[in-house]
DNA sequence: CTGAAAGCGCTTACAG
DNA sequence: CTGAAAGCGCTTACAG
């Protein structure tokens, strides 16, 4: 279906004034008298003129998209970021494209080449779970600002927004300290992801700070952070002959997983086993008892990451370094730790 | 910060050929001699061409862009319809930008000016859950294809994508009727929105069929499908005389909410009251029980309403009536109704 | 205060 | 098989 629209040419044509004369009318360009600026105005509105934002663009070498690349839009954290890009990005005269990668680093490098094909000023981006070769985003460096949020990666040297993890971490096993919790667990994940490699260090800081020894038997690793692995390794860690009074876990789905089955073995949260999480997604007040995790300011990081970015858009220099911003997070606690 | 890039005309230069050659060459054109065409082909890979979309939607009057309006991308339901218009997007040669309303009739005619100014060929829409007057989307109709999904609108005469809204509520009361109740209730929206007429006729089709009287004090609205509606409504159900034996809610979130404040009371569900939701949003199997709900095909519905705006893009005619299309949905049985 | 003209990067009808 | 030229809609340096 092909509708037919208004151009400054016609506007110009039904006003016998020039195209010139009209571009800058409509700019408000200080050379044009008010008279003809309104006159041009009119016309515009009865023609119901909508400029060729293409052609703008064109001509003014630029087309004011941003890209923003994430591993899946229904992960509730990331839509949170999300909303935070979008809201931000209204108050800019950037539009933004989203695509997803559904963690597949093939994906994610033809998703990155398409968003540069199609002229984005610079990309927002998290990286895929599963990426190991930074080698794309390397290449789409060299062409454009990238601005990193929630999966990270230091070996890209650009600005990378991410939260608190190490004290965040440490926090949360020191508020389980703090509840008389000695024996402390963790799930984290197998691979190094920035996240989990930041979270399990503030765990050891925390044990270490409190003079807690560390067991190995009580870190367990899963390369799926979800309930299903959950529940897996909590059948695990209740079968040990010296059972964990507490268990931290990077992520709320794995919490999920870990309480579903501490309350099908009757096992008393918090009194037996205190169970913490991570992100404080919108499932952490559904299950009961309610989650105590980690709340992760999405819009904000969102607001934050599309701010940066701009700001590198629009700027002379480079950003070539790694430099990492930090976002505070804070502990929510809940029944899950704390019966008040 | 600017990056340089290269052009077709760099390309023509340093291979002594026309820009029209080069252009035909890239384009695999069969003009032009297979020698010629691998000269160039290497020439741009070597000169890490990009073709410069801006330049090519503007000469072809094209700009491969479809605008996306939801309510909001935190909403469950709606990313996994965006996930769905994603990944068919993919298979076109549409790129999608998304914008968020957050349920604002204002936003959302300034969100549907700024999409066709930006040149969108087509727009998808999910109504804002406060919108009365179509008049903007009326306006936007005018210039290009216009494909609603989920929240829609009869007054709005273009395609619409739903589920079978009547029968999959009819379904959920039925298979109520089936468990042995008798006095249900329905939580449903004071507006008459699409969604949740359609529900509370699929409801009255129910009863109606298995003879079951109407009883008015067991019909309740709200304007805010949340939990908290849920848990209100609940306590105000259960104070009754003769109290329902289920409750039949057009959300998952009031679902929640009736589940949580029955627990809180004591009342066992199914046995004394049944509870069935509306979406399977990812909430319905963390809560205990797990809810009866209705599942909706996010990814269907999103990839048929991709679909058919392309056709309707690429198509001559106009597509000015209301047409429905009808997805059809299924009742997920769990614990909130059943006990196996 | 206004206009003629060039040019952004690309495609394509026309000519050879 | 290849090239010169026009033109998409817009902006802006230059001239008046």
């Amino acid at each position: 279906m092909i509708k037919e629209t208004t151009t400054l040419k016609q506007i110009a044509e039904s006003l016998n004034v020039s195209i010139s004369t009209v571009s800058r009318a409509l700019n408000d360009h200080v050379d044009i008298s008010d008279v003809t600026k309104n006159r041009v105005i009119e016309e515009a509105k009865r023609l119901q003129y909508v400029p060729n934002i293409l052609a703008k663009g064109f001509r003014n070498h630029k087309t004011n998209i941003i890209g923003v690349i994430v591993p899946s839009v229904t992960h509730y954290f990331t839509s949170t970021i999300l909303k935070g890009i979008l809201l931000e990005s209204e108050k800019t005269r950037y539009t933004t494209i989203i695509s997803e990668t559904n963690n597949n680093p093939d994906k994610e490098k033809e998703v990155l080449q398409t968003m540069l094909q199609f002229g984005v000023e610079g990309i927002l981006m998290s990286l895929s779970k599963q990426t190991k070769e930074v080698s794309p985003m390397l290449q789409a460096l060299k062409k454009r600002p990238l601005v990193l949020f929630d999966k990270v990666s230091s070996k890209i040297p650009c600005t990378q927004i991410v939260i608190n993890e190490v004290s965040a971490a440490f926090d949360a096993v020191e508020h389980l300290v703090n509840m008389g919790k000695r024996r402390i667990a963790i799930i984290k994940e197998e691979k190094d992801s920035y996240n989990s490699e930041k979270r399990f260090e503030g765990y050891l800081e925390a044990l270490k700070k409190n003079n807690l020894e560390i067991d190995n038997s009580l870190i367990l690793s899963t390369d799926d952070s979800s309930i299903k692995e959950g529940k897996r390794l909590t059948r695990q860690l209740i079968c040990l002959k010296e059972k964990p009074d507490a268990i931290f876990c990077i992520t709320d789905s794995l919490a999920i997983g870990v309480i579903k089955t501490l309350k099908k073995v009757a096992i008393k949260i918090p009194s037996e086993i205190a169970v913490v999480g991570f992100s404080n997604s919108s499932h952490s007040t559904i299950i009961e008892p309610n989650i105590t995790t980690v709340n992760q300011p999405g819009n904000r990081i969102g607001k934050l990451a599309l701010q940066q970015l701009v700001k590198e858009i629009e700027s002379e220099e480079e950003y070539l370094t790694s430099k990492f911003i930090e976002i505070n997070t804070n502990l929510i606690i809940r029944e899950s730790t704390f019966t008040g």
